[in-house]
DNA sequence: GATTGATACTTGACACGTCAATCATAATCA
DNA sequence: TGATTATGATTGACGTGTCAAGTATCAATC
């Protein structure tokens, strides 16, 4: 039965099977997910005709970032948001394609740094422009003003 | 150019490689990426236990949605936004659970239909609860304005 | 009514995301 | 010091997203 929630005696409760929330909250739930979708989709097409993908783009962006001090595979990973796993076969990749290099650390020999390249930067270099007209594009609609409040209503969704 | 955009003469243009958009607009985008990962990673967590993956549940709502109609590969497709190969091993996996049947159509024979059997609907029922418990606690913070202003917004960068 | 072109789906290949298990190295402390 | 625990990274396995090819069926047309 599970009935417990639902105070007063709440018709869409007794009539919708008890789902209250069913309706505002679903609707910016799913509408979240499916922008997130056309947003990464629109980044992937400016990117992957480069020969990356979006996520390879995202760990050289990273390490443009700490350039020229290379980063540990973990830190890599939670900058990321994603799992370890995930990371060490992402670098294997950018490395077999020349953007990065590995090597153990001396001080630290469970580390693993990882070091932009040169291809990498120049390929980072070459994608900046359009990168940035397309998130540009994507709230282009949004006056400044509107920008910053999806931005921080975004943030306390995330907070939640 | 699309410099209309840009209020004052822009020193930030001029000095950071004419990347006018590098900042809000940036902002926002990653916003959007990672809320949408905050987000799906929360569905996630109420949804796998019981079995089956976020993009498995969102497909049974789908046939839910039609039944007792069953729906075609390529209409499921389509409302999940995603590419067709990827329905087919999905629809696999949840044939194989028990939870969908799928059989050719009598009058156009190259159309796969998928219905939703019961264990699919009551694997559902039992989850609405929790699915719309945590849809109102993703947005439990924003007041009924917000909501709407958040989903409003959001369409405007998909249709963008 | 046989050919041609579209449509609906399937299969293969590769890139992730994520969990569980494993290995090497460090740090701890008995 | 030697055993134990913690940390950093990797591997294996499975689900999913996506592109390119392939197969079966339908529709059109000659």
């Amino acid at each position: 039965m599970s009935t417990s929630r639902n105070p007063s005696g709440t018709l869409q409760a007794e009539i919708k099977q008890g789902r209250p929330f069913r309706g505002p909250a679903e609707e910016a739930t799913i509408a979240i997910l499916r922008t997130a979708d056309v947003v990464r989709r629109r980044l992937s097409g400016v990117i992957e005709p480069k020969g990356i993908t979006l996520q390879q783009y995202n760990v050289l962006r990273i390490l443009r970032g700490s350039h020229p001090e290379p980063l540990p595979t973990l830190e890599i990973g939670e900058r990321l948001i994603e799992q370890t796993p995930g990371i060490t076969r992402l670098l294997d990749r950018l490395e077999s394609k020349g953007f990065v290099r590995r090597e153990r650390s001396e001080e630290d020999r469970r580390l693993v740094l990882t070091h932009i390249e040169k291809p990498g930067l120049a390929l980072l270099a070459d994608l900046d422009e359009a990168v940035d007209r397309a998130d540009g594009e994507a709230v282009g609609t949004l006056d400044a003003h509107e920008i910053a409040q999806l931005t921080a209503i975004l943030e306390r969704v995330r907070r939640a």
